[in-house]
RNA sequence: GGGGAGAUUCCAGAGUGGCCAAAUGGGGCAGACUGUAAAUCUGUUGCGAAAGCUUCGGAGGUUCGAAUCCUCCUCUCCCCA
């Protein structure tokens, strides 16, 4: 059994420990679990860092368990938000929490017959049958109304006059319940979690200790951030989902590569399971020659080959290469169709009928009116003037009319505008 | 309940009867430079080839002409009770 501490210590994955933990995780192996909050049908970037912490855990030995929020994404927790959330539907959430339930069984090995599988578990199990009544006599007669309301996230809500219902309020106990309910019935003894659910965590360990003065622990994740201060996992098209159906392997490798240098020596730490040794090296070459992006590329390596597989990532490494590498126009030419419809999966597709291609066309009204690959004739026209626009990889301008020779592989049409959006067009 | 301020193009924020498709900044997009980075510089940012058309919370009205004036409505914020 290795040190885990230890590993997410020299990862930048630990915010705040409870006191004593290291010993008590070094004294055997223990169980510790983490919960992911059902809140849309596809984990994203972000739950990544979660599902890496728990893996870190089964990898020293540890067991580790996977809680979906059945019950508590029925409430919406209210930490660090700054508005009342609207409450899902029954159905969407169960929904969600099936979806989620599926991906997290890639990442954790639930299915061996190891003593530390991963345990899959949804609070709604035990908390759908707890009544009321039941609850607030059994729980909430230990925890006093103070103490909960001094939790940062709750004393935020109330000083800057938003409020929030008791719905919310009462979020923090039903969570401490799951803990507590874990920590009797299945002996995990530590909850792992991002910063922000600190507080949290504490009402699970402190309820632990005012009922049965049982021992438990709290291990939190810093929140990652991005060296220049936006929201991490975002792009301008909204969150990177770990869904292929929501965010393409090749849009996922993409993210990756794009990364900051800053940000890519501390991803790397911890989106990705490589040694310590080999990332230090990884960041040596990086600095003799930070223009091979060595560290981004394996970065978006590990973590493609980790979320979609390595088939999934071979096709996205092709597709970059052929979109940015140099003797793209002729390599584009070459290819099979099969392997071109792979590269350009999830890319925007019109479909045109040849007709359209008889006589060689303007190319504005051809990129809007007919394919509609530009939302404007203005638009189209000034992309052009700009030199923003290639087709099938070759810089075109508002002068050059399309025409048959611009189909490859008989039926199709690269566009491009700027550097990284594509455009597929179809001739039916 | 009383009093006050406001709602402008993606955002912030000018404009207070024609010179306004609307200053300026931010953001976005694009080009150059590079490493598909950062920084920088440049261009661009309602639709239309143009004439012109649609836009300044909503609905009406005044006027040759309205983002700007009037009426009503909706919403937001602040202060007092």
């Amino acid at each position: 059994m290795s040190n885990v501490i230890e590993e997410l210590r020299w990862r930048g994955m630990l915010h705040d420990l409870t006191p004593g933990i290291e010993d008590h995780l070094t004294n055997g192996p223990r169980s510790a679990y983490l919960g992911f909050d059902p809140t849309a049908d596809s984990l994203h970037i972000g739950h990544l860092v979660g599902v890496m912490t728990l893996l870190h855990f089964q990898r020293s030995g540890h067991k580790p368990y996977a809680l979906v929020g059945g019950a508590t994404g029925m409430i919406g927790d209210p930490s660090f938000k700054s508005t009342e959330r609207n409450l899902l539907n029954k159905e969407t959430l169960q929904h969600n929490v099936e979806c989620i339930k599926r991906q997290l069984t890639k990442f954790l090995d639930f299915s061996s017959d190891k003593k530390n599988r991963a345990e899959l578990v949804n609070n709604y199990d035990w908390m759908a049958g707890y009544s009321f009544l039941d609850f607030i006599r059994d729980i909430g007669k230990h925890i006093t109304v103070n103490y909960m309301m001094a939790k940062d996230s709750v004393k935020k809500r109330l000083e800057d006059g938003s409020g929030l219902s008791f719905t919310e309020f009462s979020y923090q106990l039903i969570q401490g319940y799951d803990f507590y309910y874990l920590w009797k019935h299945h002996q995990v003894t530590i909850q792992l979690g991002g910063s922000d659910q600190w507080g949290n965590i504490v009402t699970g360990t402190e309820l632990i200790r005012r009922i049965e003065g049982g021992n438990a622990y709290a291990l939190t994740v810093p929140l990652v951030t991005k060296s220049d201060g936006t929201k991490f996992g975002k792009t301008e098209t909204g969150n990177i989902w770990l869904d292929a159906k929501k965010t393409s392997p090749y849009a996922f490798y993409q993210f990756w590569i794009n990364v900051s240098d800053d940000d890519a020596a501390r991803y790397i730490k911890i989106f990705t399971t490589l040694t310590k040794d080999e990332i230090e090296s990884l960041i040596a070459e990086h600095q003799k020659a930070p223009h091979h992006r060595a560290l981004q590329k394996a970065l978006g390596r590990e973590v493609t080959v980790l979320v979609h597989g390595l088939q999934e990532y071979q096709t996205a490494l092709k597709a970059t290469e052929i979109l940015f590498g140099k003797s793209s126009a002729e390599e584009l030419a070459s290819l099979d169709e099969k392997t071109f419809l792979q590269i350009f999966e999830g890319v925007p597709m019109a479909e045109v009928s040849k007709l359209s291609l008889h006589e060689p066309s303007d190319p504005v009204v051809f990129l809007t009116d007919v394919t509609g690959a530009f939302p404007s004739r203005g638009e189209a026209r000034r992309m052009l003037q700009q030199g923003a626009v290639q087709i099938n990889k070759i810089r075109w301008n508002e002068h050059q009319p399309v025409t048959k020779n611009q189909i490859l592989n008989g039926r199709y049409m690269l566009i491009q505008k700027g550097k990284k959006n594509y455009f597929l067009i179809k001739l039916v």
